[in-house]
DNA sequence: GCAGTGTCCGTGTTCGCACACAAAATCAAA
DNA sequence: TTTGATTTTGTGTGCGAACACGGACACTGC
């Protein structure tokens, strides 16, 4: 049983090495100004002693204002984003008292010249950390080296650009996450039926997140089709046109039977369910990703089966929280963060979502 | 957008209000002797402004040492207890300098007497707050009317006894994990099979938990008989003797064909998972509830199939974080707290368990 | 011997708040 | 109006650590 160890102060190491609050102080900051002599008897006293700076007094003392600005899609009501951008504002009203400052930049995900002029107008700022998520990896990759001259550090969210010494990485590991949504579909689908693969394609956007969960997909049912061959039928959504997509829907259900499940891999699985109501079809199997209010609704009515949620706004939070390890604290933490593969269903979504943090 | 409120401090307010510093703190802390006038100053500027208390500074001055008692089973390596114990421990080394001591004590959780002479003895200590597990009812209402009697608050973990003016509650709602539990082997499970339900008895001890769970699949399966009816195997595990287990799984798969499924109620399904491998025995899918080593290692090899867990260190640190909360920040929490409901498999319990919150 | 220089070290102030204690204001009775 | 009691208010100190500033000391060259 590990033994409460009772609080110590900078004053008692000074008493104890027989060297002032101030030199300890220096030691303790790697300072410098300090003597061979000093310097050992106050680190024999620290290997000794476990201590632990308070640190409650230590941000209240500090002087130093942070700022850190965040770049990430802006969004619309209810859509993935504005659960990270809920993460960065909780973050935000804590972090305050350690004279932590977070400020938002928003860029439109669909269009990479918005994330230039957002991305240069950053670096004309003074700050102490930037935090991204990496849409466009070669506009990403300047922005990159520009922080790296003015030397910012930064860290990656939802996504990451590999080998490019970022501090942390939060996100899901998205290969993974489509292999699970295969495998609940293909433990719940019936022998003879087909499966639904849904994808949208995104003008200019360069996601891995929504092509590696379409891989991880393939990669399970491959590995199983010794087991059970299922047949899958692709379908080509488009962004902004629902009309259109009800059309293409409402074309497969004509020339298919048997379609026993559907999937998308981005978040908007919300539109599979609503069409599938507009044409009266019942009993597919659906599965999607992130707890958008819509999808959380359809989920609750039995319409969509599974949903496969990330905690975005824990992403978001965390990652502050461990450029404040690094640059306040001076205190460890891991570079790569995959995030927990939550998996939903109607039973378990309102303590899911109840549970307060 | 929400304005990123500047700092304002105690100070400020004064000098609005035209009082001086003290007169807003016996307003902020309700510390009385103050002037009607003083009163209506100084609300409305906290009205007018919205003032946070720093509370890093607070503890930091806050001379007032507390100490916390948690009571609880003691336990082995590996079991579920270590779990909570763990929790204790992370919020004993972050909570130490806002000044709160964390003392566990443990009992018998098979031992109603051992219970009844660590609460008394806890009675005798001076303490700011306890938090138990309610195992035994009847001797922890013995117990609460003490603590009332000595105006103790106390905090409830892992189940609850409801009316009886406790802090918090944190635990699962154990009846809805039963229905989940049975959802999810009631759709894996082929037509014409059958299903093990394990049930141990355990001497002396009434926690509803398990019960509960048990409550909840019957439910389950009992609105959904109309579908398919599913055919349950009762058997009855000693929590003493694995040998007298094996042989009595041995008779019953001797006597039953067609077997698919099996489920316990506890947290010790390994057992059931060991006593199948001893017995050759393969392709039943098992079910089980929390992450205890033994557990995940089968769930690895996929030789359970579902675990569903509940974060017990997590309830462990909200329970003292809220504790925190109402005695020393005077914040708001919420009363009872169902955890969420996690849904583990082969394939993302390795992101489940690893991160590092 | 003394000014000049550089190294090393101790002290004092500050952060925002809690709380004790003293000071001031108010009021009632003499 | 003065006194004493009582209510109300202001000020000072300290929590633990960060950091600035200036002092002590040794050493140099004249």
């Amino acid at each position: 049983m590990k033994d409460t160890s009772p609080k110590i102060r900078i004053k008692d190491i000074a008493t104890l090495a027989g060297v002032s609050e101030g030199t300890v102080d220096r030691v303790l900051h790697k300072r410098g100004d300090v003597s061979q002599k000093s310097l050992d008897a106050v680190n024999k006293i620290l290997e000794e002693i476990n201590y632990t700076p308070n640190l409650i007094a230590r941000s209240l003392a500090s002087k130093k204002q942070y700022k850190f600005v965040c770049l990430f899609p802006q969004f619309q009501h209810g859509e993935y984003w504005q659960s990270v951008d809920n993460g960065f504002d909780i973050a935000a009203q804590e972090f305050i008292h350690h004279n932590v400052h977070i400020e938002k930049r928003f860029f439109d995900q669909f269009d990479v010249e918005s994330f230039i002029q957002v991305s240069r107008s950053i670096c004309e700022e003074n700050m102490d950390a930037v935090i991204m998520a990496p849409i466009f990896k070669d506009e990403c990759l300047v922005f990159i080296k520009q922080l790296r001259e003015l030397n910012i550090p930064f860290s990656f969210i939802d996504s990451m650009i590999e080998d490019s010494d970022f501090v942390t990485y939060y996100g899901q590991n998205s290969f993974q996450s489509g292999s699970i949504a295969a495998k609940l579909l293909f433990n719940s689908i019936a022998p003879n039926e087909k499966m639904l693969v849904i994808r949208t394609q995104r003008k200019g956007a360069v996601s891995n997140q929504t092509l590696n969960r379409y891989n991880g997909f393939n990669q399970y049912l491959n590995d199983k089709k010794s087991t059970k061959v299922i047949e899958l039928i692709h379908v080509e959504f488009k962004d902004d046109d629902e009309n259109s997509n009800l059309e293409v829907l409402r074309e497969v259900f004509k020339n298919h039977q048997n379609i026993g499940a559907a999937i998308t891999f981005n978040s908007k699985v919300y539109r599979l369910a609503m069409h599938l109501e507009t044409l009266k079809i019942k009993n597919v199997k659906l599965i999607g990703y992130d707890l958008l209010e819509q999808n959380v609704a359809y989920l609750k009515q039995d319409v969509i089966s599974y949903l496969i949620a990330q905690r975005p706004d824990k992403q978001a939070y965390y990652t502050v929280n461990d450029l404040c390890k690094k640059l306040i604290f001076k205190q460890e933490f891991q570079n790569i963060n995959f995030m927990p593969i939550d998996l939903l269903i109607k039973e378990n979504i309102e303590y899911y979502l109840g549970f307060k943090e």
